[in-house]
DNA sequence: CTTCACGCGTCAACGCCGTTGACATAAGGT
DNA sequence: ACCTTATGTCAACGGCGTTGACGCGTGAAG
């Protein structure tokens, strides 16, 4: 049904659910976050939903199209969390850690939203003012704008791809991330000297190393060779 | 049941299905990379795969203990072609910007698989392989071990994030993917000076530039960034 | 203060999904 | 030629998202 839905701002009477909480998109989505931080990427089903909602699971169709849409208001939610109370220091380096830094966790946090949602273009109030912001780093660190804006590809969908990649991983159910974690110690821990030396020789730090996520040093390394281009384009102009 | 599954290099008799055709993993694996390509990633459940197959559905769980497991030989077979037929030169940035491209842009190739499964570790075959490769070109390059590995984590994960990052764009319906793409033209280059200055200064070359992928220039940058720290390394080793 | 339209919570049901256990059958070593 | 057992098939289970019909009670209208 595609009518079911009415805008929020139409919305005029509100009826108590069974156990006497009133809905709304805002509680919703609240619930929906507090569910997933809660009890893992598993928990967010419409039933369960209304479950926790305390209401009738369908009760969610009056507010929502269908679960995506859902989710959807959950990943919109989730991108002004991030730049939330953001500010430039003048270190442009600094600034760009700084900014990657948080999307990288706050799309973690919320992995299941992250995966469906991040990699999208919404062209919303949030994200302009994130590539206004980024795009502002960069051209007051001195870089000239057809480099301020290749490297602004470069950063952005850096940090994307790893936020995208490390939510899916922490958004697997239960046995599956375990299995994939282990595999580290399990398999690759044991392959032969003889027909896999290089990680027969690293295989401890390997191990140690998958753990974690990759992006801080990939992060690290992307704003090092920005650091070197600007200095050459510095020394030439010179 | 967890006995169902009996090693390939087990396998002795073969019945053929009520269809004729005699099943192996290998089929299996290819009727789902089809099944994915073809009709989108919502396709591959098992039903759906029983039915392309021309078996019973669960004849499947005698080739995989869970529809999972099936999803990552899916991926190891992505890995494996990615890397069929590379050879390192001895040239490492070179060698490590080939590993990348290709793994990018055959992950692209398949993007719906890429979504659904490019970030899975599977530890089988062809993944090992592709980390023994890597972790070798990176040691003859010089780098001490614990180096190595932070690098080869950076490096690998940047290449798959990109990697789902771009693929799932490619694999978005119709619509919503032209939607996407065109905000750079229909909203961020019609943006106010006043409100969004560094966008407005830029729109013309943003458009552009977000038209491709930032994969390439991202490498770049990972690998001169690698070199340096391989010279400094190396000088103070001196 | 009454009336009454309709917003929205509820219920039952549908058709998918992955997975299991029991069963049928035919291949192949002996 | 037998007999073990690999492997295809079938029926069934519980969970999922989603839909259509139903009716309660709220808030506006008179």
């Amino acid at each position: 049904m595609n009518d079911r839905v009415v805008p929020e701002a139409q919305r005029r009477r509100r009826k108590p659910t069974k156990s006497g909480t009133v809905l709304s998109e805002e509680v919703i989505v609240e619930t929906a976050l507090r569910l997933l931080a809660q009890h893992g990427s598993e928990a967010l089903t419409v039933r369960r939903l209304g479950l926790a909602l305390g209401a009738d699971p369908t009760a969610l169709y009056r507010y929502f199209r269908t679960a995506d849409d859902l989710l959807l208001a959950v990943a919109d939610e989730l991108i002004g969390r991030a730049q939330c109370g953001w500010e430039p220091t003048g270190d442009w380096q600094a600034d760009l850690r700084a900014i990657g830094l948080r999307i990288h966790s706050c799309y973690r946090s919320h992995p299941q939203a992250a995966r469906l949602a991040g990699y999208r273009t919404t062209g919303r109030r949030h994200e302009a003012a994130a590539v206004e912001n980024i795009l502002g780093v960069l051209r007051r660190a001195g870089f000239p704008d057809p480099e301020a804006v290749r490297i602004y590809h470069a950063f952005v969908d850096q940090g994307l791809g790893f936020a995208i990649l490390d939510a899916a991983a922490d958004a697997l159910p239960g046995p599956a991330r375990q299995a994939d974690e282990g595999v580290w110690q399990e398999r690759y821990a044991r392959l032969s000297t003889h027909t896999h030396p290089n990680i027969a020789a690293t295989a401890g730090l390997l191990t140690r190393e998958m753990a974690g996520s990759g992006y801080p040093l990939a992060l690290d390394l992307l704003l090092a060779a920005a650091a070197a281009r600007l200095a050459l384009l510095r020394g030439e102009g010179v």
